[in-house]
Parts: structure tokens; C-alpha cells; sequence
RNA sequence: GCUCGGAUGGUGGAACUGGUAGACACGCAGGACUUAAAAUCCUGUUCCCGUUAAAGGAGUGCGGGUUCGAUUCCCGCUCCGAGUACCA
């Protein structure tokens, strides 16, 4: 009988499925072990090639884990709220839920053709009512949650309200908005109702407020900030602009310092740690106030050179700060408001754009240096950001380029404070000389004048030391339809939750997905939608990373209506132990999973204070696209007659996307080619060798570039076996990397070989019982070991190719054992498991046994090199092959060695210097 | 600009803690089997010189260093990719 994939494969996925194979035990002794892919977003264009790659790299580590004997859990499930299901509703009218279950049906069936042993009875989907059920319920925790400092975690707000109720708001110490209100007990109590709770919103986890905010009018919505790329956003590539709206958001900045000392903890690529840490971007420094003497408080800076103080020389605030209007003179005040005017209308693009031109205006105003008392002159400038620190900076010339250029442009004084600077041509920021021109610190070092400083500045009450953060709060209101619905409503303005047992708050019907003609979003079309029929509904609703940032728990139980997941269910299964994915979520969804994560945990739902404990990034698998090169004729016009690559420097020609299926090793079929397009049929070419050669190029896959490859048909050419495979030998798992057919040959090539150790040369089942011989335990245990190391540190390309020298060499020996061969396919099942589990059942084996077979163990007896020839190099380069017999000790080797023919000529008689041993043999000699 | 990653034959890539660079696969060339094709198998394939064979030399982006020995470690540079962007 012949490999006959497409039979085979089906037959062993139905049995899979019925049987279901891959469900984890609920009882058991085994350990556990969680193995989590990031769930897709089904868009309607299906699978390509690169989607599974990062799926088969964690089904080979699940199947190999269940072969070591862990009870694993590897689930799959579909992140089904989203925006291209709801502009296509927009263009279509056709409901969200529609398009979305029809393009997980055709995920479904792609993902099955390709053999992953997931457990499907544990799917989830973000947009069930029965999934958004729970995620409304943690916005609702959220809700009802403050972060304490104290204790350094969050906690129920009825512990916030019990403190004021006892001490007013004197010894709360807790993350909160700016404008928090101080009061006793007493005055607590006398607020009203409506007045407790708009100061109890300052303080949840989950929070309404005004803010600043990144709205997209070409998607009609709010973004978050890793949502905005470059100034435009992340989906679709439109324009974005600041504006001030009331917006929910998540006071996420309360775990900045967790989320960045977690990073310590867990095991996840370096690249992707200092992105999150650069996110997170926390600077050490000290927050300083310049007295003003027409204005209370004065302005207080932030600074991370709090050491530069005595070079400060004017102060900049952001136009957009709160003082800029009372501190602005009457005589400067045209300039001031003209500048304002500009900078407001600069886009977010703009003002990115342009950072090289120079800038600001004069406010007439002038603080008082903290520790010389002398006048320090206030500017505005568009180069400092309302939204980071206080929105204002001592601006130091000589230290900060950007503070320099600034100088040298409005001709302000450049005072140098180092022995060490050189501030010619340019500010210079090192740390390393003593201070001058620097009143008490002078003559200090860096490591000296920076205590001296914060203690001076906090005796004169002027100044402390402060870290800072760059990470926001995180928007979380998206005015759109196709989200989970925020579980409040209003009442005389302020947000109310619904009951909990109200829940899920159900997504109402709408008659068309746009905004209200007053500027509402979709859900203010929903008719009689209130709550207990008087109250408003919360109109917007969740961010597309809401439903993402839990799901790795209702895995754990996914069916359960009493909780998010069961007590007993999360006790078990704990954190996810191997995660892959890609690495464009490193400030998205990666953020948010570890921040709600680290919430439930301190609100007393589980132990994990990390999620996610390893984590593996896929590289991107682009897309190669084949150009033919339509010759042009004399007015530049294309004529039907194609150039072949090689020769198309001879013509004047027009490079045309070909679509790749019809291209097999970069030659195209030109038949094919003809009924390509319609204009084609007639088309001639000019070929080299005989052969149409088609040009290539590295690009994104897309419908548009004709270079997308769909798995399901490499699976019906080659099965799906060489396509997992092939996916892991095309380069290593990390690596972004084309997609390229062209070697795919190779790996059906070996699968066959494999089929053919079974099978005699009639092609019948023939294995013998006979026992092994040496060379065939040495080729099998060669491969036991190099799988098991190759496994445990991702490295699955290297696997395929001793994959193919074992096959190679029990080819060679015409091995037909059963001992061999049994063991072979066990190893080999985690990454072709159609084909072994079939020659497991040929074998005699219980059809489906295999996956609870346990793994060989490789042994150390036969994998002592039995090597007679070995390299001796002299000084480093290599000289010759010495034959020594393998039971030497070091000192008969050294003998041996130097009483060789060939190593005493080439010593010509020359001392030895030294030997260098490696294990036991002498690598190199050194005279 | 800053941060991080990368550069190895015609191609994808291997070499794990410094120890025979180019495994494995594709492609290419030649051969066997076949009426022929497909399939399968064998031989060769880094470059230069040379050739019946051998022998020799160079070689992991470029320049230097450490070392008996460097694709691997260190310093400087070039190019490519990713992230980030006036973060005080």
C-alpha cells in the first residue's frame, strides 16, 4: 500500500474528534501542564500559511508534553468582538454575529485539516453572551475596586469607604485622579449620595472621566494608545486627534511598578521585556517647584537631572497647562494666545513630523529659582507634553539638547555646570565631571550632588524625589457596536452598575451600525433600551482587548454559570505555562492580560501573579510574490508577450504580479498562466532555457499581491503532515521569514521514507521481530536524545533535518524492526501525527493508544562516539586525521598522539608547548 | 535620534557551553532503472588555483583585538529588520 495522505489524515482527525483524545483528565496524578495560543480574530479572508505557525509549534510541545506524561491542556477558542465584522456590517447591513460565525465555521474547518489536538470542547468566543457575560463581570469588580498603597494592591472599595467613614480622607494612601477632595469623617458623611460617589470615581480601577483622548473620526471611536501608530490608527491607517471627552478608562498606572517588576519573573524574550519595560518607561528623578509670587503653589517640574539645577536658565510649560493663562502679561499675552492657536491645530502627525523647528513664546512671566532666589524667565513651547509629568520642565541648555537649541534660537543664556562639558556645538548630558558655576555643589560629583540636592530641597519643602511613568490609563469606551456592552447606566449623571445576577447585559438590536444623528454611538439607536425602563444605558462599548484579557481562565472551565471559572478549575491549572503568539500584542493585549490578571488576583480569585509564565514569539511568515514582465511596446503600452526574468534587462518591460499558485519553483506554468486573467489567453513568451523564470520579491501577504498560499491546499498536494513540517524546517520558530514552497519536496520525500521502513519492496506491511543491531539502536537513540533537547528549547527545524538523517540511516541498514521502528514513530508523532498514528495502528498497536504511550528513553550506551579517525590540528589549523583506538585514558592518548608518524614530521622536531584536551582528546598542539 | 535583533554557499538554513564551518533540505550537474515519463536510487556541488588523482590557498558583512584556536567573546564601522518617538 502507498502513503496515501489524504485518506489517512481525515480518517485519524474524525477518530480524534469522536474519541476525543485530547480532552485533559479531570482526575488524575499526572502534572499538569497549559499550553495557550493566541486565539485569532476570524476575518473573513480564512487561514494562510503563516496563521499556523506558531499553533504547530505549540501542538508538537503539547503532544510531546503528553507523551512525557503530562496532563495538558490546549485549548483553542476565537477573539470574535471586533472592527472589520462591523464595518463590513456598515457597508452590508448584515449583523456582526452572522459574519463572525460564518468566518469561525471556515476557520474551524481549516484548523481541523491540519491535525491540532486541541480540546474543542472547551471553545470559547469573546462574543457569546455567555463569555461576555463574565468579562462585563470583572469590568464590574474593576469597578468596585481601589488600589492601596499601603497594602500595594487592590482592594474591594467598600475598605475606601469604611476608611472614610472613620478618618475622612487623611490616611488614605491610594492611587488615584489629581483632584481628589480632602475631608474628615464628619464631612464624609454629610456628602450626599451623588457627592460620594463622584469622589468614590476617582478612585476605582474602572473609572469615568474626562480626559484627553486619541478619537479616530474615520472609525467614528476612541483609541487606546497602543492603538495609534505613527499618529494614525492601528486598523486602517486613519488620522487621529486629541480631544477632551468623558470616557471610561482603567487605572492600569497603579500597576506600573508591578507590571514592570513582574517582567523580572517570567520567562519571555528579552526583545519583547524591553518593549513592555519602555512602555511601562519609568524614569528615577525628583519633582521640583519654581515659586512664582503672583500664584499659589508655584510650578512644580519634573526632572531626571535634578543635579543640571543650577544651570536652569528658563522654564517651559506645555501651551495646553493649566497656568499658562494667569501667569501670561498683559503685554505678552497676544504672543502667548497666537502660539496656543497654532499649536492647536497641528495634528498629532504634524506635530510628530515636525521636530526640528524651533518653537515657543514668552509668557512676561518669571518663577524664582528654588535655591538662588534668582528670576528664571516662563516659555511655552510645543516640544513639552501636557501629558507627561506635570507639563512643565526646567529647561537646562547646556544639558538637554533639546533645552539648547531652544536657547540658541531665542538667544537665552547657556550656562555651563560641568568641568567636563564641552558645549561648543552641542548640549552635553555626561555624568562624569565635577560641578561648577553650582553654588553648594560645586566641586561635587554626580553620585554626591544628588542627595545633597533632594535633602536641601525638601527642607525648603521645594522638592522631593519622584519616579515617574510613562504609561497612561488605558481608554476602555470605544464608541462602536460589535463590543461587549459596559454593565452601567446613569443616574442624575453619575454610573451605576446593574445588579450582578442582570448579567450578561445583552447587546441590543440596532437598525443600522452608525452613529445617532446626534453623534451618539449605535447603541443610542437601540429602541426602549433602558435600565428598569427610566435609566440610561452606558451607550459605548468595550475595547477589542477587553474579552482577551482573561480568557486563559475560562479554558479552565468554560462552561461554568456560577463563576468566571471554578475555584477547584483555577487551583489546578494555575498560570498558562507555554504561550505563543506574535509580538505585535508586546503593549496591547500583553499588558492588559498581566494588569486584570494581577487585579482578580489581589481581588481574591486566584494566586497567579504573573499569567503568562513563558512566553515564545512566531516570527511573521511573509509572503514571496513571482512578477512576469510584460513587454511594452513603442508608445509604452503592454503588449501580450511575457519576458522570462533573466532576459529582461534586453526589453522595455512592466513587472506584473503572478499569482503563486501557478508558479512552482519560480518557473511559471504558461499554461496556466494563459487563464490566469482573461487578456492573457493569447499571451506568448520569450523564454530562457526553455523555461518562463518568474522574479520574486518579499512582501506582506495579501489578496492584492496574488501571494497568498492557503493551507488547505498544500495539505491536499502533500498532506498535512509535510505541511507541519514543512513549517517547522523552513527556519527557526523565532525568525520572521517568506514563505517559500520551493523545499516543501523534501519533506514529502522523507514522510514517504518513513511509510517505505514499514513496507516491503511490493509495498506490504513488513516489519520483522526480529532483534536490532548496534548501528540501528544507535541511529534510534540518537534521535530520542536530539528530539528531546530540540523540543525543550524550541528549536523544532533542527529536529526535521536529524528527523531525515535517522530515516536516512535506517534506510541505508534496511531496518524493519519493530524495536526501531516503534520507538521512531512515538518520537516522531508530536510532528507528524497522521502518519504515525497509523503506522501505530499497522504495528498492532490499539488504534489512538500512541498519544498515552510513554516516551523512549534514549540510551547513553549506544550514542559514545565510536569514532577511529579523529582531527588533531597544530596551532589551531587543522592537520590530520589520527586512527586511535577509544578506550584511552588521557595520558596513553597524549603517548599515542605524539609518537604519530605524521605528527613528529610535522613538529619537525619542534618543542611541544602545550596539548589542549576536550574531552578526553587532544584537539590541538601547540609548539 | 534612542532601544533591541540580525548579516554564514546559487537558496532556506545547521554548528547548543569558543574546538574539523557549510549538517539537513532545495536547486543545479552527471549517472542508474524505464520504450518514455513519473517515482526511486547513486555521484558531485563554498570559492580560487590545479587536476587522472593529489596537494595548496582563501573563506561566516567590513576593520581591529583577546585566545593555542573565534560564525561564537570584546572594540569600532557598514548595511538590513523591528519597536519607539520631542518622556524632560
Amino acid at each position: 500500500m502507498e502513503y496515501n495522505h489524504q485518506s489517512l489524515e481525515k480518517k485519524w482527525q474524525h477518530f480524534w474528534s469522536d474519541k476525543g483524545t485530547f480532552k485533559p483528565s479531570e482526575t488524575t496524578e499526572k502534572p499538569k501542564y497549559y499550553v495557550l495560543d493566541m486565539f485569532p480574530y476570524p476575518s473573513g479572508a480564512g487561514l494562510h500559511v503563516g496563521h499556523p505557525l506558531g499553533y504547530i509549534a505549540s501542538d508538537i510541545f503539547s503532544r510531546y508534553k503528553r507523551l512525557k506524561g503530562f496532563n495538558v491542556l490546549h485549548p483553542m477558542g476565537y477573539d470574535s468582538f471586533g472592527l472589520p465584522a462591523e464595518q463590513y456590517a456598515i457597508q452590508t447591513g448584515q449583523h456582526p454575529a452572522i459574519t463572525t460565525e460564518t468566518n469561525i465555521n471556515r476557520y474551524r474547518e481549516q484548523l481541523d485539516n491540519i491535525g491540532f489536538s486541541y480540546d474543542w470542547s472547551r471553545e470559547v468566543r469573546t462574543s457569546n453572551p455567555d463569555y461576555y457575560k463574565w468579562t462585563q463581570w470583572i469590568f464590574m469588580q474593576l469597578f468596585n475596586a481601589w488600589y492601596n498603597k499601603d497594602t500595594d494592591k487592590a482592594e474591594s472599595i467598600d475598605t475606601l469607604i469604611n476608611a472614610f467613614k472613620v478618618s475622612g480622607s487623611v490616611y488614605v494612601n491610594a492611587v488615584s485622579d489629581e483632584d481628589v477632595q480632602q475631608f474628615t469623617a464628619e464631612e464624609w458623611s454629610a456628602f450626599s449620595e451623588e457627592e460620594q460617589q463622584r469622589e468614590l470615581l476617582k478612585y476605582r480601577l474602572a473609572y469615568l472621566r474626562e480626559s484627553t483622548v486619541n478619537w479616530c473620526a474615520a472609525l467614528g471611536t476612541v483609541l487606546a494608545n497602543d492603538e495609534v501608530i505613527n499618529g494614525v490608527s492601528e486598523r486602517g491607517g486613519h488620522p487621529v486627534e486629541q480631544k477632551k471627552m468623558m470616557q471610561w478608562s482603567m487605572r492600569i498606572t497603579a500597576y506600573a511598578d508591578r507590571l514592570l517588576r513582574g517582567l523580572e519573573t517570567i520567562d519571555w524574550p528579552e526583545p519583547l521585556v524591553e518593549m513592555q519595560r519602555n512602555w511601562i518607561g519609568k524614569s528615577v528623578g525628583a519633582s521640583v517647584k519654581f515659586p512664582v509670587p503672583e500664584q499659589v503653589g508655584g510650578i512644580e517640574v519634573f526632572t531626571t537631572r535634578v543635579d543640571t539645577i543650577f544651570g536652569v536658565s528658563f522654564i517651559v510649560l506645555a501651551p495646553e497647562h493649566e497656568l499658562v493663562d494667569a501667569l501670561t502679561t498683559d503685554e505678552q499675552r497676544f504672543e502667548i494666545e497666537s502660539y496656543k492657536e497654532k499649536t492647536a491645530k497641528k495634528s498629532e502627525l504634524d506635530r510628530m513630523a515636525d521636530t526640528k523647528t524651533v518653537s515657543g513664546a514668552f509668557t512676561g512671566a518669571y518663577a524664582k529659582h528654588p535655591l538662588t532666589g534668582t528670576d528664571v524667565p516662563i516659555w511655552i513651547a510645543d516640544y513639552v507634553l501636557a501629558g507627561y509629568g506635570t507639563g512643565a520642565v526646567m529647561a537646562v541648555p547646556s544639558g538637554d539638547q533639546r533645552d539648547y537649541v531652544f536657547a540658541k534660537h531665542f538667544n537665552l543664556p547657556i550656562v555651563p555646570i560641568s568641568d567636563s562639558q564641552n558645549i561648543e556645538e552641542e548640549a552635553d548630558p555626561n555624568k562624569d565631571g565635577r560641578y561648577i558655576n553650582s553654588d553648594f555643589i560645586n566641586g561635587m560629583t554626580y553620585a554626591e550632588a544628588v542627595p545633597a540636592l533632594i535633602e536641601r530641597l525638601e527642607e525648603l519643602g521645594l522638592g522631593k524625589a519622584k519616579v515617574n511613568f510613562r504609561m497612561r490609563d488605558a481608554i476602555f469606551g470605544r464608541q462602536r457596536y460589535w463590543g461587549e456592552p459596559v454593565p452601567v447606566y446613569f443616574k442624575n449623571g453619575l454610573p451605576y452598575l446593574i445588579k450582578e445576577e442582570e448579567l450578561p447585559l445583552l447587546l441590543p438590536e440596532v437598525d443600522k451600525y452608525l452613529p445617532t444623528e446626534t453623534g451618539e454611538p449605535p447603541l443610542g439607536r437601540a429602541e426602549d433600551w433602558k435600565y428598569q425602563n427610566q435609566y440610561d444605558y452606558e451607550l459605548s462599548t468595550m475595547p477589542g482587548w477587553a474579552g482577551s484579557s482573561w480568557y486563559w481562565f475560562r479554558y479552565m472551565d468554560p462552561t461554568n454559570e456560577k463563576d468566571f471559572a471554578s475555584k477547584e478549575a483555577v487551583d489546578y491549572w494555575k498560570a498558562v505555562d507555554l504561550y505563543i503568539g506574535g509580538s505585535e500584542h508586546a503593549t496591547g493585549h500583553l499588558l492588559y492580560s498581566r494588569f486584570w490578571n494581577k487585579a482578580l488576583k489581589d481581588l481574591g480569585y486566584h494566586n497567579e501573579e504573573e499569567p503568562f509564565k513563558k512566553l515564545i514569539n512566531q516570527g511573521m511568515i511573509q509572503g514571496r510574490s513571482n512578477f512576469v514582465y510584460r513587454l511594452l511596446n513603442e508608445e509604452g503600452k503592454g503588449t501580450n508577450t511575457f519576458v522570462s526574468h533573466g532576459l529582461r534587462d534586453r526589453y522595455r518591460t512592466l513587472p506584473l504580479h503572478v499569482d503563486v499558485n501557478i508558479v512552482h519553483n519560480d518557473i511559471l506554468n504558461t499554461e496556466k498562466f494563459k487563464s490566469f486573467r482573461p487578456d492573457f489567453a493569447n499571451a506568448e513568451f520569450i523564454l530562457e532555457d526553455g523555461k518562463y523564470i518568474c522574479g520574486t520579491e518579499v512582501e506582506k501577504m495579501s489578496k492584492s499581491k496574488f501571494n497568498v498560499v492557503n493551507p488547505d491546499d498544500i495539505i491536499e498536494t502533500y498532506g498535512a503532515d509535510t505541511l507541519r513540517l514543512y513549517e517547522m524546517f523552513l527556519g527557526p520558530l523565532e525568525q520572521a521569514k517568506p514563505w517559500n514552497t520551493n523545499g516543501i519536496e523534501g519533506v514529502y520525500k522523507f514522510l514517504r521514507k518513513v511509510w517505505r521502513l514499514f513496507h516491503d519492496a511490493e509495498g506490504n506491511f513488513a516489519v520483522s521481530d526480529e532483534e536490532p543491531v548496534k548501528a540501528e539502536y544507535k541511529a534510534l537513540h540518537k534521535i530520542i536524545k536530539k528530539v528531546e533537547e530540540d523540543i525543550e528549547r524550541f528549536s523544532f527545524n533542527t529536529s526535521v533535518s536529524a528527523f531525515m538523517i535517522c530515516v536516512n540511516e535506517l534506510t541505508d541498514l534496511k531496518c524493519n524492526k519493530r524495536k526501531i521502528l516503534q520507538d521512531l514513530i512515538i518520537v516522531l508523532q508530536p510532528y507528524a501525527p497522521h502518519i504515525t498514528e497509523e503506522l501505530w495502528a499497522l504495528l498492532g498497536n490499539e488504534a489512538g493508544t500512541i498519544s498515552y504511550a510513554e516516551y523512549p528513553v534514549f540510551n547513553p550506551e549506544y550514542l559514545v562516539e565510536s569514532e577511529f579517525a579523529y582531527p588533531v590540528s597544530v596551532n589551531g589549523k587543522m592537520k590530520m586525521n589520527l586512527p586511535l583506538a577509544l578506550d584511552l585514558d588521557q595520558k596513553a592518548v597524549e603517548e599515542t598522539v605524539l609518537a604519530n608518524k605524521d605528527v613528529q614530521r610535522y613538529l619537525d622536531g619542534k618543542p611541544v608547548k602545550k596539548l589542549i584536551f576536550v574531552k578526553g582528546k587532544i584537539i590541538n598542539i601547540v609548539i
